[in-house]
DNA sequence: AGTGTGCGCTTAACGTTGTTAAGGTGTCAA
DNA sequence: TTGACACCTTAACAACGTTAAGCGCACACT
């Protein structure tokens, strides 16, 4: 590698160690040895390992948001809500010990803070009150942290220790006389329908606790017309409910 | 303290030294020295540290479980997710890095799992479908693990570092050209408002996605007069203790 | 051309971590 | 009395994050 080390770079290389070998595996040496440098020449670009850690994490929020932006723009907040939630698990999947590593933000530029303007501006100026709005990507973000902690925990249980989650030594140590919690052991269905299921219900939460608003306001203002067809929309046209008062 | 060291003392002295200085403080020689011995003498009762933490995650869990129990029954499952999402915040909240720490479970026992026996069994008595109360509990707790794994990393910022989470700076990197963004930082209450909001909204997301079921199935139905006699049911005869096989 | 300034890196070393090997001491059964 | 076993110690290891000190090269300035 050549030698010019710049905060890109070592972060993606800190990226690559994580990826290969998980967040274990991210210690200053292997990272330095990826650039091809020794280790204490990383505390030149950054103050500590926090620091590298922290700036990680500000990378994969910045993908979260240019995934985002590369989608056509969605006719509701809560389709917004959705695809953010499925993009930001995605993310999250794509790393060794995503979530674990890299949820509980903080971030080291405020530019990603400053990238959720346009989404916030389009969904308040759909009816949408601000502070519901804070509280809907808060509940999704959180659920989508748990929920792919939990899954990741599991998947990589199943390299390292096969048996861990093993249906069958988990049905032997349940017992015969915890049926349900047996039977909940298996047939649960893949991660991705799990996911979409359980999403759902958070969905359909927002739309039972903060209610439907009326589209118009995605942050492209007035790009799409043709879309005529309300393909997936749950939400007939129940009067824009407004704000939870407080 | 007298040396006779058991797995339940290890833990409880692990639990301290995680409440004294944070994950980060708790080291095997911390412990050791917290049970007045040197260190290797724990990997005679514990495999490696990693075991040690699961140890300590899975007692989480059994306090957990241990202060469901103390709650006179609830009229409805939807009632009693609700009671295990704030039980299961304040033990995370009562550890300092707690949801990060002992979040994906990897419980070492069983009679753990096996609790929730009858919890599945009085809801789906009432005419919950298993698949849906799984849905749910999963649900509610990847919600939980997300919210006060966000709550304590803020919290505990606050304290190492008072900057990071000043409304003032904040306020001062967002810019002006984001004031939906900069008015999010402000007024969003308490983390326990904050906390009772979003509950509600996946609440309600329950309700909607899986519905209602008419009341009748609390776990304690027949169980409480069958089990009036066992005081600490756990260890009704501790088992001859074993070293961790080698 | 000569000189100095300072960026970007290296070498060396520190204290601390998890973990293993080997050996000791006490207790209890044969 | 002897042995075995449970439980703990001392000693040591490699690997970790981090700091101190210094080397070399590019560039600006005289």
């Amino acid at each position: 590698m050549a030698k010019g080390i710049t905060r890109e770079r070592l972060v993606a290389a800190a990226l690559d160690v994580l990826d290969d070998g998980g967040i274990d595996a991210v210690t200053v040496r292997a990272v330095a040895q990826r650039l091809d440098v020794k280790a204490p020449a990383l505390y030149w670009h950054v103050r500590n390992k926090q620091a590298l850690l922290d700036e990680m994490g500000t990378e994969i929020q910045r993908r979260v948001q240019t995934s985002l932006r590369g989608l056509i723009p969605s006719r509701s907040w809560l389709d917004d809500l959705d695809r953010y939630a499925r993009v930001l698990r995605a993310e999250y999947l794509a790393h060794r010990d995503g979530a674990r590593s890299f949820s509980g933000t903080r971030l080291t530029d405020p530019g990603v803070l400053r990238e959720q303007e346009p989404w916030l501006e389009g969904w308040t100026r759909g009816g949408l009150a601000l502070e519901d709005a804070l509280d809907a990507v808060q509940t999704i973000t959180a659920f989508v942290v748990g929920f792919v902690i939990e899954e990741q925990e599991r998947a990589q249980s199943d390299v390292s220790d096969p048996t861990r989650y093993d249906p069958e030594r988990r049905d032997s140590a349940v017992g015969d006389d915890a049926p349900l919690v047996r039977a909940g052991g298996h047939v649960r269905g893949t991660p991705d329908e799990q996911f979409d299921r359980q999403l759902a219900i958070v969905r359909a939460g927002l739309v039972a606790a903060i209610g439907t608003v009326d589209p118009v306001g995605a942050p492209e203002t007035e790009s799409s017309q043709a879309e005529s067809s309300q393909t997936e929309s749950s939400q007939a046209a129940p009067p824009p409910r407004r704000r939870s008062e407080r």
